[in-house]
RNA sequence: CGGGGUGUAGCGCAGUGGGCCAGCGCACCGCGUUUGGGACGCGGGGGUCGGCGGUUCAAGUCCGCCCACCCCGACCA
């Protein structure tokens, strides 16, 4: 239960995230570091975010399985870069029944490597192709700074992993996902989001291409919110995925990788939350709207909870969201600013005066005080809330998309790139350089996040050395 | 891993020139009054004082070692 108030995101970002997260119930501290423990508020928000993803993926032709949670150490030897690039963070299983065991067994990090390892088993003919798999589940990354959310030990998501005939097809796969990725942030999280391809130094280990959406929080820090990976034969090489063609010639497949981790609430929080507590779009909201009943004595509580009782069965049997606050224990000013702190859409009062009236006061959070609250007629509620939630939603975005808007610049020149990048992003000109990316993140700590799909005709002069560049990208400070 | 800090009730803390029963606020439980923006009174329950060892008639308090966690720096969804 909330209790006292929050830091202002003004006063300190981090402490006000730290302590949101446990105030609004969304989950705990884990006994084990690093970890951290979903509870059922969090996992609802979590469960709202899956079933959407699971419904687009399947719309699209992919399948559910359960690979192993653990792989065999080997395995990430067979691909150099991969490796490299987990090997520090892997969490590794030495004994099991009491006896050492022959081979270490790694808690998987991501699942390329065991997954590879079955497909090359699966796949024998272009008849078998495209293998369009996903998997839900969680995986751990020793980290060496945690953050519920943002940066846990163990976390939950979905990757898919395909295997494709040809090029074309991979890559089709890659963008698709990246596409329905982007819908989701737009539709669902209300979550403006840039789309667009890797550098080679931010790439995932063993992809050619990574292509990701990229987020502001409200710190201007970037973070990225889904990745879509090619990995051309990549892994197909390393774990012998190969397949017949029509002509009877052993052709290696092509393989890409996607996900979308339970991070995208650490997203959800830091984009919509406010000094009052979280903020969640209606659409993913476990509770979309909460119904606190007001009253003084027993004879006012029989008339006010007799039309709750109505308005609550109403609106539940139209599919909405909705939860009864009956708690006695509690003032409704408590409820209010316990539901606020949660995150909940919208708010409906129903009191003495309302019953004598006919109406209902509702609140909506995402304008604070007065302006946000109204009173409307009980007939026809169930319209009304559905109406309010849906311009909630759009106005959310479209909140975010202005916030986001006015703090990304184009820089003029080095120093100003620099400025830039302690309170925004800087959209730019990139000659695609390691040297001048590295001197940016040298000079400022910013890195490059995305080079955007959409990029502006023409070419100009790299802010960093002034040579010739094809592609704008955009710096900023990242999580 | 480098630097800084903290471990006393679920949370936040006080208590440390050693001395009777280890305390306060919040939370929790009970009863009553309250209830349209974070109510109040009264009465309760709850502790290996981070761990191990040492000094002492006596250790939360002094000494040693260890452990854990947090904050700040280099990697990541």
């Amino acid at each position: 239960m909330a209790e006292e108030k929050l830091p202002t995101r003004a006063e300190d970002f981090a402490e006000w995230y730290n302590q949101l997260v446990l105030k609004a119930d969304l989950a705990d501290y884990a006994p084990v570091r690093g970890c951290m423990v979903v509870k059922p508020y969090g996992w609802a928000l979590w469960e709202n975010i899956t079933s959407w993803l699971d419904r687009a993926f399947k719309e699209t032709g992919h399948v559910n399985a359960a690979f192993p949670t653990l792989i065999p150490m080997s395995f990430f030897e067979k691909e150099k870069e991969h490796v490299e690039g987990f090997s520090p963070e892997l969490a590794v299983v030495t004994h099991g029944g009491g006896e050492k065991l022959e081979e270490p067994l790694v808690v998987r990090p991501t699942s390329e490597t065991i997954i590879g390892h079955m497909y090359a088993k699966w796949i024998k003919s272009w008849r078998d192709l495209p293998v369009l798999i996903v998997q839900w589940g969680s995986v751990l990354r020793w980290e060496m700074r945690t953050k519920l959310f943002l940066r846990t030990a163990e976390f939950y998501w979905h990757e898919g992993h395909t295997a494709h005939a040809t090029t074309e097809d991979a890559m089709e796969e890659m963008y698709r996902i990246l596409d329905i990725y982007e819908k989701f942030c737009y539709e669902q999280a209300a979550i403006p989001v840039i789309k667009g391809t890797k550098s080679e130094t931010e790439r995932f280990a063993g992809a050619q291409i990574t292509t990701a959406i990229e987020a502001m929080m409200w710190d201007k820090r970037a973070l990225q919110a889904g990745t879509s990976h090619y990995f051309g034969q990549n892994f197909a090489r390393a774990f012998d995925i190969q397949y017949l063609d029509q002509n009877n010639t052993l052709q290696y497949c092509e393989t890409t990788s996607w996900a979308i981790s339970s991070r995208i609430i650490g997203a959800l929080i830091m984009v919509h939350g406010d000094d009052q507590g979280l903020q969640l779009p209606p659409n993913l909201a476990p509770i979309q709207t909460v119904l606190v009943p007001i009253y003084k004595n027993d004879a006012e509580k029989s008339a006010v909870m007799e039309a709750a009782n109505r308005i609550f069965t109403e609106l539940k049997a139209a599919g909405i969201r909705i939860k009864m606050d009956a708690r006695e224990e509690v003032t409704p000013g408590f409820k209010f600013n316990d539901w606020e702190m949660r995150g909940v859409p919208l708010r409906i009062e129903i009191g003495p005066k309302d019953v004598e009236k006919g109406s209902v006061a509702l609140a909506r959070r995402d304008v604070p005080g007065r302006d946000g609250k109204s009173f409307v007629p009980q007939a026809g509620l169930t319209g009304t809330v559905e109406r309010l939630l849906a311009d909630i939603q759009a106005s959310m975005l479209k909140n975010a998309t202005a916030f986001r808007d006015s703090n990304i610049h184009e820089p003029q020149d080095y120093a100003h790139l620099a400025e830039i990048v302690q309170n925004g992003w800087a959209f730019g000109w990139w000659c695609g350089s390691k040297e001048c990316e590295a001197k940016v993140k040298e000079d400022t700590k910013a890195t490059t996040r995305v080079i955007p799909l959409n990029q502006p005709a023409g070419k100009g002069k790299c802010i960093v050395c002034g040579s010739e560049a094809h592609q704008k990208v955009y710096f900023a400070r990242a999580y």
